[in-house]
DNA sequence: ATTGCAATTGATATTCATTCTCATTATAGC
DNA sequence: GCTATAATGAGAATGAATATCAATTGCAAT
């Protein structure tokens, strides 16, 4: 199995594009754990281990590794875009607590099924699809109880 | 079967606020054509026909509509939210052509189905669920050949 | 009809994520 | 190392959505 990084610059050097420390940098923080992750806490992330990246190139980079087919949108919330790892990871669709951001993966089978039919039925190139669930969450039930 | 209006009313009077004159055109103008809409084409639409309506009272006003399950936001497409009736149209999902814009509507009772068991394993209380495609329509499929 | 008061409005300022600009710097192939 | 081209950072710009606030309106009670 490949890894990240090889990917990514098979994708670049496709593209004539350049393997950067900052590329480089943005990458291996992003695959370091399997979060849900957005562009600010990113950006914070990285300038925490000393990696003064500026936002803009963190921008730029997160539409080459979605091209690459690495990473994905995964969710939006409150304004944000929510991205996550795709590589190695099984689809799975989203629900999202919308009091207190808490994300929960669940496997969906059935979705594929759906856009299977729809896509022989209308002659679409599909690019990309997705189940969300917004609501409230276990906990946030609770508490509202009280 | 209860009018659009009738439906808003009440809404309205349940949570002490007021069936203005501005909240009035508003509604008329979402219920006139089924169509997906955003807010700044209704702000014009609304313009053209001598309404002068502020965007910010529209902004106001569409939280208001989605409460009484009137409308609902169907979809997003370059930073925009499109927004659609409910009330009185079955459950549906949506594509959108990213070329175009177009946006077809289709059935899919089986989505039902998954939020229903995913609420049942969760214990979620689930506030809304959106199933949506993105890719590109036949026509601009077609154009692109050339 | 008048009053009182909370709700509403429009104009405008503000916010905030994202994109753009452009001068400077880095990358990769020769 | 040299060169062409791509990439970067800093800050400005964009644009949808929200907030502010003084002036206005709706409506229920008199
Ligand atoms: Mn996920
Ligand atoms: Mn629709
Ligand atoms: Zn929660
Ligand atoms: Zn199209």
């Amino acid at each position: 199995m490949e890894t990240e990084t090889e990917i990514f610059k098979k994708y670049l050097n496709k593209k004539n594009l350049k393997f950067t420390h900052e590329r480089q940098s943005i990458l291996k923080e992003i695959f370091l754990t399997h979060n849900h992750f957005d562009i600010e806490s990113l950006y914070e992330r990285l300038k925490t281990k000393g990696k003064n990246i500026s936002r803009a190139t963190i921008y730029r980079t997160i539409p080459l590794l979605i091209e690459s087919n690495l990473i994905n949108k995964a969710i939006r919330y409150k304004d944000r875009i929510y991205y996550e790892h795709i590589y190695g990871h099984k689809s799975h669709s989203h629900f999202i607590c919308i009091n207190c951001g808490k994300i929960i993966e669940f496997e969906n089978d059935e979705k594929d099924k759906i856009i299977k039919r729809i896509k022989r039925k209308y002659n679409f190139k599909i690019v990309e699809s997705k189940l969300i669930i917004r609501g409230y969450c276990k906990n946030c039930l609770k508490k509202e109880k009280k």
